[in-house]
DNA sequence: AGCACGCCGACT
DNA sequence: GTCGGCGTGCTC
């Protein structure tokens, strides 16, 4: 018998090794084997099992079973395989992704110090002597303390010397991660368990006080909490660990080590009914009404209309049914906000999985999971992993999040197709959320792919905010010059004040100024990696790519002309801090961008500040809009909306709808309509039109009508070949080729080195082409081919690198 | 991912 | 003449 296993690593395929008869009986698929691969040592996951004998090589063995029942069942297998093949990587990087760290495990090298080799150290260096001492004394060396030990880059050849030499020998071994949580609990001797003999104890107790103390401490503990941990009564009693030690060998207490969750859950709370709106009453029954015709079903609420509540009740009716739940939002909205909410609704039945747990932490949630001792989980991307049993629903919230996008370590895969894939495994169901959704899910909703369930109004019935459009132009003309706060947003920044009712400022461009420019000639300063241009930080004093984040001191003279005059143009957000100092000297202003917000629990403290209104106005980067609910936000201004708008690229509108949208969204949430002040020149942006009607679905028919994309969807995966070659015209015409090829109409061309291209195309799914060709016909004529099976098979290596051309194929 | 092999430029 | 850089290829 034999047995394809998955490999924790980017290997092409996948490898056979052979299962030996002492196996046979434990390797099954999805169990976990230990296989030797050159001279390492894996866990793999047996994928198939089989009889064919390979033919043009000879297995080994695989060397272990480590699980008695399969750790991945064959669902998440398919969805490994799917994601391997749709995202173009192998099922070992899926499977690098997928399992917590702890249950991937792979061998450490240990050299092993040779008995028979004596103590004759003549015919060695200076380095294997060292390492030939340190084995003699302690038998058994690491590989980080060889490395220790000799300070150089290459410690294999001093190592294989060694073993050249016999004077040691390398063992593989491979070692569990996961170990469960103990805590050393005290309980009394069984003696004691009687009443009279603890009192007779009591009495007659002579010496040792301190001990009597601490049993005393420890009689009122278990009456009052049940059962004492060691920490916890050593702490309350103020007592050492040698008095207890001396109650343990009197042997009137006795220790006992337990495993303990690692993950506290919070009970329930009894009185956390509530009823819905008749509006999202009549939605909730609109998606129970689709879920019985489509699978997929696309939730626009707008902002405040009470999407949370609808979620709850569903996720509830499929806990009561029975079945497992996953709701995802996007890693940044993962805050304690939103999980108190939900723990308090379900208590413990559900779980948190996000890249802030720790590996053993994972781990526990994994096996509940399995065993379906969960029944819900509220989590990031990387929870689709996690192997439910019964999957019932997929809540995607914030579906247009880019974030549900990886884009670095391969798999790079979108959660949100995925979990459509994943959830079709179960044919479960899948809810996407959002007050903006993505063009994707809008236009597969219209093509009636998914159903669409839309709740246009707020909670409690607040009107949505009113738009004001501030023409900056006018005012540059007036002012003689570009001014951050206009006269309009001051005015409205006060009235609001003195409301006493709260502001967000939104600019999206952090740092003091975007760039500088030297009078004399016009020159800007540009990072010497990226081409882009540098930001000046006041606070820190320097300048600052925000690109690749190197840092440089502050530019005196000019590179171009030797002058020593520049200006700062434009605003960062904190110039615009710094501006409203000026202005609202008494006013309590916080600033929220990726400067101020260093730690993991900055972001969550300057939102609880917020909330309690310790803070009037808060100013900020994007950061701003994130899955946040501030009640008494009555303004949001847009200090520069030209910078998030643009004409030819309707992705780029589509952000800019998104931002605004759910900027103006913080405005006005509970008690009454918020107003919004909208700082641009272009003021007859077809998306300002948009914006101020709160139309999305109006943009979304003006974009695809406009571009042609009912007859060109939106989402093709367009395939890319980035060559390393520079510029040259053979490039563009094999562009035009393949745009005909694809019968495409809206490409357009970048050049440039390979790798940030490749970057770029990843970051922004594949949309433009791009081509970077030698001067080599063949290549051409070989791309002509290839798309007209609108497929390019993707070849990579050091010099060229290209991605592939095929149709987004449909995850359902 | 590792690790070996092989080719080429920089040193005793 | 050798050491060590990295480009390339292989692992069941």
């Amino acid at each position: 018998m034999y047995a394809e296993v998955i490999i924790p690593l980017a290997l092409p395929i996948t490898y056979t090794w052979s299962i030996p008869d002492h196996l046979l009986a434990a390797a099954k698929v999805g169990v976990r084997a230990e296989v030797q691969l050159r001279n390492k040592k894996y866990a793999g996951i047996i994928k198939s099992i089989h009889h064919q004998k390979p033919k043009n090589f000879d297995p080994k063995e695989i060397l272990n079973v480590l699980d008695d029942e399969a750790m991945v069942h064959e669902k998440q297998l398919q969805l490994w395989q799917w994601i391997a093949q749709y995202y173009m990587c192998s099922e070992g990087e899926v499977m690098q992704a997928a399992v917590p760290a702890n249950l991937k495990l792979s061998s450490e090298s240990i050299l092993i110090w040779n008995e028979e080799y004596g103590i004759d150290f003549s015919n060695l260096s200076d380095e294997e002597y060292i390492i030939a001492e340190a084995l003699e004394l302690k038998k058994e060396l690491r590989l980080n303390e060889v490395q220790q030990l000799l300070d150089i880059s290459n410690v294999y050849i001093v190592i294989k010397k060694l073993i050249d030499k016999k004077v040691c020998f390398v063992w593989e071994e491979l070692k569990e991660k996961y170990k469960e949580k103990t805590e050393t609990y005290i309980l009394l001797h069984p003696n004691y368990h009687n009443e009279m003999q603890l009192s007779n104890l009591l009495n007659n107790w002579s010496k040792a006080p301190k001990q009597m103390e601490l049993l005393l401490a420890y009689l009122h503990l278990i009456k009052t909490e049940g059962e004492v941990i060691q920490s916890s009564l050593l702490k309350k009693a103020n007592a050492s660990a040698a008095q207890l030690k001396g109650l343990i060998e009197k042997q009137i207490l006795i220790v006992e080590k337990k495993s303990v969750n690692r993950i506290k859950s919070l009970s329930k709370e009894v009185n956390s009914v509530f009823h819905l709106s008749p509006a999202q009453n009549s939605a909730l029954e609109q998606i129970q009404q689709n879920f019985l015709q489509k699978n997929v079903c696309l939730l626009h609420g707008v902002t405040s209309s009470g999407k949370t509540e609808i979620y709850i009740k569903l996720i509830e009716s499929y806990i009561n049914s029975g079945k497992q739940v996953l709701y995802m939002l996007p890693e940044i909205a993962l805050t304690a906000q939103i999980i108190r909410r939900l723990q308090k609704h379900f208590g413990e039945y559900i779980g948190i999985y996000h890249s802030k747990f720790n590996a053993n932490e994972r781990v526990e949630i994994w096996n509940k999971i399995k065993s379906g001792k969960l029944k819900a989980v509220l989590g990031a991307r990387s929870s689709l992993f996690l192997p439910f049993t019964n999957l019932g629903l997929i809540i995607v919230d914030e579906e247009h999040d880019a974030s549900y996008k990886q884009q670095d370590p391969a798999p790079r895969y979108h959660a949100r197709d995925t979990a459509i894939y994943y959830a079709s495994l179960f044919d479960a169901k899948v809810l996407l959320g959002s007050a903006t959704p993505s063009i994707e899910s809008y236009f597969n909703a219209v093509q009636h792919k998914y159903s669409l369930v839309t709740l246009s109004e707020r909670y409690g019935n607040v009107a949505l905010p009113d738009i004001e459009i501030v023409d900056v132009k006018k005012i540059v003309a007036e002012q003689k010059g570009k001014i951050a706060l206009t006269p309009q947003l001051i005015h409205a920044i006060r009235q609001t004040l003195e409301e006493k009712k709260q502001v967000i400022i939104f600019q999206n461009r952090r740092g003091y100024s975007p760039y500088m420019l030297c009078t004399v000639c016009g020159w800007i300063p540009h990072c010497n990696n990226c081409d882009v241009t540098l930001t000046y930080h006041k606070a820190k004093h320097l300048l600052t790519c925000h690109y690749c984040g190197t840092s440089y001191p502050v530019i005196q003279t000019c590179a171009a002309c030797g002058s020593h005059h520049f200006i700062q143009r434009n605003f960062g957000t904190e110039k615009i801090e710094e501006l409203l100092y000026e202005n609202f000297p008494d006013a309590k202003i916080a600033r929220m961008d990726y400067d101020t917000i260093k730690g993991k629990n900055d972001h969550d403290n300057l939102i609880k500040q917020f909330e309690q209104q310790r803070i009037a106005i808060l100013v900020g980067t994007q950061m701003v809009v994130k899955g946040l609910d501030f009640e008494h936000v009555n303004l949001v201004g847009i200090v520069d909306a030209d910078a998030i708008l643009n004409f030819t690229d309707f992705r780029v509108n589509e952000r800019a709808y998104q931002l605004m949208e759910q900027v103006s969204g913080r405005a006005g949430r509970k008690y009454a309509q918020g107003k919004v002040l909208i700082q641009v020149s272009n003021i007859h942006h077809p998306v300002l039109e948009f914006v101020k009607t709160h139309n999305y679905y109006q943009l979304f028919e003006f974009e695809l009508q406009s571009r042609n994309l009912y007859q060109y969807p939106p989402f093709y995966r367009l395939i890319v070949i980035v060559f390393k070659h520079k510029g040259s015209s053979i490039a563009e015409q094999a562009a035009t080729i393949m745009l005909q090829g694809l019968q495409l109409n809206f490409g357009k061309y970048i050049s440039g080195p390979a790798q940030p291209i490749v970057n770029r195309i990843r970051n922004q799914y594949l949309w433009e082409l791009m081509i970077k060709l030698p001067k080599d016909t063949a290549l051409i004529n070989l791309c002509k081919n290839e798309i007209e099976q609108q497929v390019v098979i993707i070849h990579s290596n050091k010099n060229y690198r290209s991605v592939t051309i095929l149709p987004d194929v449909d995850p359902m």
